[in-house]
DNA sequence: AATTCGGGGAC
DNA sequence: GTCCCAGAATT
């Protein structure tokens, strides 16, 4: 019945997976690429990122090639950018320390960096053919249904268990396609809070749905709530210049470009301005106040301009100048870009 | 084992 | 508003 349950899978998703680009090659490059862009990311907010980067980067090389800046300006807006920094140091590993021959099994490919578990196993599977199976978020919801299993499937042993089930059910012929078809099947039909059963082609194998209980499952343990943060920007602009910082290390949007910025513990009524003299304060104005909630972090940011001079500017290290009008070549992140957006200040053309 | 790294769509 | 997504690295 096992058996059976991999036909009825297979066959419905050969009639009726999503046509997706990474799924009609096996070129190792384009999968990898695919699968790191995907992590943690909706197929339908990553696919315009992986059209882009295919044509800046067609070819590891090209990748290997590129400056950080580059990758982090296509990266721009998709979040999660250390995918991006691990992903250009495993593309130069490759193709100057390996002669651009890619790892062939899921072992090897878990040495590389931002390559994890789900990633080294499906590039295996998917490229290479090595019976491997995957658990990503689609594929842990609809085991932990499929089996009517009330663990946390956040909890390691849990995950063991799912994987040595995976092992028995994968089949040795056809282990891309198994997987492929799990994933899909997670993110078309078992969604999350609400599985579509009476189109589900393995309803008929499935212990949740007999139960009654595939609504309810996964359990998954809750999280924190998020850390309150005030970000006071300030919007420097003399001529058609303006200021930039780059984001440090050990904090959020790690090097990505924004203006400089104060951070305080409560919303200052007017915040202090390092960056100036302070002859150069009359003419602050605000501009723009978001909320802005990232999963662990709930920042309060306010843009401030200010129209200045060159001499009003005090020396600080890591800031430099770009024409305000350009700001958008930069790598930003969402709340800068947002903020541009408000303001109609467009990318030069 | 617990935290942190984002942005956006579904509900 | 909450949850979750083709997860991984760090502590």
């Amino acid at each position: 019945m096992l058996n059976d349950f991999v036909k009825s899978l297979i066959r419905w998703y050969e009639g009726s997976a999503r046509d997706l680009p990474w799924r009609s090659t096996t070129d190792p490059y384009l999968i990898w690429l695919s699968e790191v862009l995907l992590q943690q990311t909706r197929v339908d907010q990553g696919l315009p990122y992986y059209l882009k980067f295919i044509q800046a980067f067609p070819t590891i090389q090209h990748l290997a090639s590129a400056s950080e800046e580059e990758v982090l300006k296509l990266w721009q807006g998709l979040g999660y950018y250390s995918r991006a920094r691990n992903m250009l140091q495993t593309a130069r590993y490759i193709a100057y320390k390996m002669n651009g021959i890619f790892p062939h099994n899921s072992k090897t490919w878990k040495q590389m960096k931002g390559v994890g578990d789900y990633t080294a196993a499906a590039i295996s599977s998917f490229a290479f053919g090595e019976v491997i199976p995957v658990l990503d978020g689609n594929v842990a919801r609809v085991t932990a249904r499929l089996l009517a299993c009330s663990e946390d499937i956040t909890k390691n042993t849990t995950r063991q268990l799912f994987l040595q089930f995976l092992e028995q059910l994968i089949p040795a012929a056809a282990p891309a396609v198994f997987n492929q078809a799990m994933m899909e099947l997670g993110a078309m039909v078992c969604k999350p809070g609400k599985p579509d059963c009476a189109s589900c082609p393995v309803a008929s194998h499935c212990q949740g749905r007999l139960m009654g209980m595939a609504a309810s499952l996964p359990v998954k343990a809750k999280k924190a709530k998020p850390t309150l943060r005030y970000f006071d920007y300030f919007h420097l602009v003399y001529g058609n210049r303006t200021w930039l910082i780059r984001r440090p290390s050990g904090d959020i949007w790690q090097g990505l470009h924004e203006f400089p910025m104060v951070e305080n513990t409560h919303p200052e009524p007017v915040p202090r301005i390092p960056f100036l003299q302070a002859s150069a304060l009359q003419s602050m104005a605000l501009e723009a106040e978001y909320t802005h909630r990232l999963t662990h972090q709930l920042i309060n940011a306010r843009f401030w301009k200010i129209y200045t001079t060159p001499e009003q500017i005090n020396p600080l290290s890591g800031i430099f100048e770009c024409a305000h009008n350009r700001l958008k070549e930069y790598a930003l992140h969402r709340l800068m870009v947002r903020y541009l957006e408000q303001q109609h200040i467009e990318t030069e053309t």
